[in-house]
DNA sequence: GCAACATGAGAATATCATTCTCTATACGAG
DNA sequence: CTCGTATAGAGAATGATATTCTCATGTTGC
């Protein structure tokens, strides 16, 4: 017996269906956004957009913008979040390829730096092009964007660490950040350089964080 | 004996006086902008000033500052370099109290990690705040503005390679660019971390540099 | 069909960087 | 000392964007 403060059952109900379906068509309209931006980021092979033109783009309005994004640096956190958790997916699978836990790890490297680099002919999303700009303003939230890739990683290394090949005087967790955080952005800097001297490559950066530069 | 199709003596001497001047007088005027916006920074504890904040401060006009300057990105090129440029001359004080290049590498190392984290108290500028921008959108100025630093690393870690204990596969100017690169970005984002994790220290950066993460 | 709520269109605002215009002034030449 | 020219200052105008606001128009559950 619900007394006469509660809010009957009915309403409840109600509601709770009314939220249902506002909230399922929030997430669309949501996802157009991220599409619409995805789009257009492919298509001029660039990260750098006006919310207008998404606007425009996915059909919507700017005010439906704003409700939806606290700002355009969620936008852009959304997008690097979600390529970053794709990229993470492509890359464990192909890491599951080998036996080794060395050899995944050091496939991982691989490709991260790969995905990494600016502009490898605008395939896969760039995303560390915006990255710098959100380090600056939101660092906290650009964290959690890096999660999903952590988390491989510290995955990967775990299993290094099971077969007694992590120094002992690292944590795992940590050693994987350290890593990951190395291969992006040398990847990301190796990029533009001038021709005098080639570019860093994927080998160079796994040896280096595998075994660093100094002998014994 | 000058022919009357050449300028008279008196008049290059003349002109060549005017320049002088003017170069000197346009000198100070740099500098009165770039002072201005380092009392802005370190006051503010922020590398966000507006273009007219630094007018402003320094008492010129918004002509002048764009005479002097191609466009707000000089400026903070500028301080960016000479914060680096400054950086790396205490930095090559503090080494070179060291004997052993290894030390000497791993004192610079250690120092490099403090100063490019991200607000230890606002003291000196907190330079690898407005690297990012930059390396969006003028890459190569960076590249041109880590070259002090760069050089710096290179000449130890020429030592290093020197004394023997450089890897044989690594060219002493790639390890340190690795190095140095690594240094830096991970001291810029293990700054703000949750309270949950303890931020990555100096120490650990070293080992990772110096012997990698995986054992033998 | 109605009331409450959600959305679209797009005008209004705000913030900056960058340019432009007009005026004042300093400096060397005579 | 006085003039002319190059230089500098004040600050308004412009332009690009993000963000907010207003109003009109659907939509949905009942």
């Amino acid at each position: 017996m619900t007394g006469p403060s509660e809010e009957p059952a009915w309403k409840q109900r109600a509601v709770e269906r009314s939220i249902r379906t506002a909230k399922l068509r929030a997430e669309q309209r949501v996802q157009r956004f991220l599409d619409a931006a995805q789009a257009i980021i492919t298509e001029k092979g660039s990260t750098d957009f006006t919310v207008q033109e998404v606007v425009d783009r996915s059909k919507q309005s700017l005010r439906s913008f704003y409700l939806q994004f606290d700002g355009k640096h969620e936008l852009l956190l959304a997008l690097f979040e979600d390529a970053l958790g794709r990229s993470a997916d492509q890359i464990r699978a192909a890491a599951a390829g080998e036996d080794d836990p060395m050899d995944q790890l050091r496939v991982a490297v691989e490709l991260l730096f790969e995905s990494s680099r600016p502009d490898p002919v605008a395939q896969r999303p760039l995303f560390t092009d915006f990255a710098p700009q959100l380090l600056l303003t939101h660092p906290a939230e650009v964290k959690v964007a890096h999660a999903s890739m952590l988390a491989l990683f510290t995955e990967l290394m775990e299993k290094v660490a099971a077969s007694g090949r992590l120094r002992s005087d690292f944590n795992a967790r940590r050693a994987a950040a350290m890593t990951m955080q190395t291969v992006m952005f040398i990847a990301q800097s190796s990029g533009d350089a001038d021709a005098t001297a080639r570019p860093i490559t994927a080998d160079e950066v796994w040896t280096f964080c595998s075994h660093g530069f100094a002998t014994k």
